[in-house]
DNA sequence: CGTAATTTTGAGTCGTCTCAACTATAGTGG
DNA sequence: CCACTATAGTTGAGACGACTCAAAATTACG
């Protein structure tokens, strides 16, 4: 299965779960050049400012987008995992509002901006979704202007993870009510407009509601009734069809294919 | 003048302002077919989950997008003046994760959706500013998250005066640093994650520091330099290039041209 | 096994909210 | 044209959520 094995795998996958595709256009996906990087944790791969000249696809890991005010403030934007583009923005507009970084080791595929775009006019398929993935990302970042607009803390968090249950199961990322959340409470904080120590003391409340529970970096959903009613959660907007069932892990760890370094 | 005082105007001059096109493509856009409708102040003109047909693009007034929590707690999520559309994201994604409702007296055109693709389609630099304006939309959310999520509130409303300032400053809806601002302090608070209470005072600062003037609904900058260092504003997002002389005003009043009734 | 990073807890403070009243402004009909 | 009414803005006082500072406990890591 040479073609499950290319670092474009987790687009095609994440593509096919939306509209099916013809071989050629499978082809055509799968045929986009690109550059894998591997990343450590917490580095930044696109900088502020910067004119990229690819659009960075995330094949494994977290990575964050995220802006510094004055005074060391930060605040997170947007998380993005397997599947997601980090920058799509930058395919259409010249320069960046905000900073990519990594939160964990992170694999990454560079997409040059004239490939995707060739691609997305050659095939209106790919356009569509390439413009349903953009509208996508502006509706969460919307549902974020409401969480930490008019949420309390304890919503806001509840929230949170609602997105990433409902995200990450569309691609096969949670088993069990049970996901890998790789980020500090620092993050938390800085995502939801918070204090790492509200964080951690809302946590506290979360996990005592039976809601939650989260150890190391792993939490599980003990009442996903009840978190969804809490953060007032509906999925309608992440455009993903819950995927209930864990998938069969596809082994990824082989060597790249195609047109990759 | 027919094409100026075509409902489609305020569009073509705000594309007009970023690429030239050639008189093909005026004549294209401005043969969009349409419907003209004008609305009372708070009305709501599309509701959320609904599944519009058309784009909905104003023409005079100013309208907004919100969602509604419970407890009556509502987040306004976008503002929108001459020229944008307010509901750009139903083009492409099925149903809306907001309501668009209006905050003057407002005047919109709606161009259904199949035209609008097709146009896009036909006519790359059309379609391409489409994509920009939906991505900018996106950076005006970001933005948002940032203020809301670490900017104290004086901060917040300065950079949302900020904001404004720029915006119908590329529509020429600016004079002398003086700008109408239709909107009630709940509105402010709304918008900012705040209690119009709190707004108030935060404006009597802003008014005590000599950074603005707000008068009935008329806001007068008083010292830009001083209110952008504050607000930590910088226009870059916007994607639009300040006009900073007042252009003469074009009357629009006269009869609508084209297929519009 | 030592060091750094993260999480957890405590105590006091501050920003913002709530509730409530009062004032000003705008719109409406007699 | 003015009284009437509704809406918007302003102010006060007390309460509460979230912050700050600081230190301890825990976990991860080389």
């Amino acid at each position: 299965m040479p073609v499950l094995s290319s670092p474009l795998a987790p687009l095609l996958r994440k593509l096919e779960g939306v509209t099916a595709l013809t071989p050629e256009e499978q082809t055509a996906l799968l045929g986009l050049p690109g550059i894998i990087r591997g990343l450590k944790p917490r580095q930044d791969l696109i900088n502020l400012g910067h004119q990229p000249s690819h659009c960075w696809l995330v094949v494994e890991g977290w990575v964050h987008r995220y802006t510094l005010l004055s005074e060391g403030r930060r605040q997170i934007l947007s998380f993005h995992m397997v599947g997601d583009f980090a920058d799509l923005p930058s395919l259409y507009l010249p320069d960046l509002d905000f900073t990519v970084g990594t939160i964990t080791p992170v694999t990454v595929v560079g997409i040059p901006h004239e490939a995707l775009r060739r691609l997305a006019d050659t095939c209106p398929k790919i356009g569509l979704w390439l413009w349903k993935d953009a509208l996508t990302d502006a509706a969460m970042a919307r549902k974020w202007i409401a969480s930490i607009g008019r949420r309390s803390a304890y919503q806001r968090l509840a929230h949170l993870f609602c997105e990433f249950y409902a995200r990450l199961s569309a691609v096969g990322l949670v088993q069990d009510d049970r996901y890998r959340l790789p980020i500090t409470q620092v993050d938390l904080a800085d995502a939801t407009g918070m204090t790492s120590v509200h964080v951690n003391r809302t946590l506290k409340e979360l996990r005592a509601a039976k809601l939650i529970a989260l150890r190391g970096q792993e939490l599980t959903i003990l009442d996903w009734e009840r978190l969804v009613k809490v953060a007032e959660f509906d999925s309608g907007y992440l455009q993903v069809q819950k995927v209930a069932t864990p998938k069969p892990q596809i082994d990824e760890s082989g060597a790249s294919a195609g047109a990759y370094a």
